[in-house]
DNA sequence: CGGAGCTTGTGATACCGGTCACAAAGTCGG
DNA sequence: CCGACTTTGTGACCGGTATCACAAGCTCCG
């Protein structure tokens, strides 16, 4: 039996190491710190430092009681679990507005996210050049899908589109898919899409916002019942 | 005791809505159906049909046994939970290549969401116009806030002045907050503050997609080993 | 008007994730 | 080398969420 994770990561937890990792560069390039412990981490990712330590502890038993994580070595283990040794070749479909933000976003290559490739259909961009890329046409996919080893695919199309987008990518054999369309993508149980919506986002802040609101819309009411009685 | 929600929503639920609700519209606008039944929701939506009944019915027993949902009446009720049924005006801080999409990103207007204002602090973009709205300097916020109204804000700013730009916006009483990003933001508890981190999602992909490779590896090796047997 | 056929609404149950609390294991000073 | 102190690692518990299963309720047809 080959090399098996040695405890299952539970998917919260994965979600959080992204944020450890982050707070640990900073303590590694900001004070070159040393070590680290989860009472301080918990504080710098703004999570509760128990649950530090759980998820740290999936990983294995990399701390030191008493003393708390060595830095560096925190990092590397985080790094290697969430597979970012490696850079990922990602591809971006639609070049609007959102499409072309992405293509240019710092943030995911100095990560290790590489952008090799843009696609779209509208003949008007089809061929022109964006943040140093040629825009090509969706029907080259497959092809550059496997030239240059594309295993993330971002979909940044209309609505309408998203589906069938996805559908492309999958068929090209791209298996991880960031969906930024207000649209629901079903694709097979082999392929992983996360969904990213920013109006969903601002409704459910909408939703909050409504709240706070209502209750003091009553709090109100209720006092000037109070005046009079 | 002035009007009290039913019961209380879960946030699970309303992190659903939205999703339900362009299901909905898609319905209403695309079709023109009529009603909708729970399992026809919930693939449009793609969940569990149990999962749609016990969301709809946290709002209110809206349905009809045997027949399914009204669309228009399910509409206006989640429109209304969600506190859609007014415009929100929206103020976005730093206006490099992400908030500038965000500026002109369509999706936002569409359901209610009004770009009322754009800050930053670099004088080479304060009195610029971006979408037909003049850029205007972070220390004008809390006027404008006032002013115009605020109460959504949304950080898409680097991470380093991500931290202060909430608490400016907080100070200045915006009590909801969508933070692009990729930094924590601690703010009093009366404040909502949501997240969208990008590349936190790209990295989570990284991880599952790490994982298939490895799988793949692994059996690789183990076929190998099965040929020399 | 009665019974077959749908579809909702919801109790029951299982599961996952978060928090607490504490023993285990280390450091450090004297 | 010992005892005080710090911090990890984890078992126990608890609350929220998902899923199942089914009774209740509605429509429609004969």
């Amino acid at each position: 039996m080959a090399v098996m994770p040695s405890r299952p990561i539970p998917e919260a937890t994965v979600a959080r190491l992204p944020v450890y990792l982050r707070s640990l560069l900073d303590l590694a390039e900001g004070r070159g710190q040393l070590t680290v412990s989860s009472e301080e981490l918990a504080s710098l990712a703004g999570v509760n430092a128990a649950k530090v330590r759980k998820d740290l502890s999936y990983l294995g038993s990399y701390g030191t009681r008493g003393v708390g994580y060595d830095v560096e070595y925190l990092l590397y283990q985080i790094t290697r679990e969430l597979g970012l040794t490696q850079d990922w070749p990602v591809a971006i479909v639609g070049v609007g507005n959102l499409g072309r933000a992405l293509a240019s976003y710092k943030g995911f290559s100095e990560r290790g996210f590489r952008i090799m490739a843009l696609f779209d259909v509208d003949p008007n961009v089809v061929g022109t050049e964006i943040a140093g890329l040629p825009v090509r046409h969706l029907d080259d996919l497959k092809e550059a899908v496997t030239d240059d080893g594309i295993s993330i695919g971002v979909i940044a199309t209309p609505p309408a589109a998203a589906q069938e987008v996805g559908e492309r990518l999958a068929d090209a054999g791209v298996k991880s898919i960031l969906n930024f369309a207000p649209a629901v993508v079903s694709l097979p149980p082999d392929v992983t899409v996360r969904k990213v919506d920013l109006s969903t986002e601002l409704q459910i802040l909408s939703f909050f916002q409504q709240r706070i609101q209502a209750i003091a819309a009553a709090r109100e009411a209720n006092r000037r019942l109070g005046a009079t009685r």
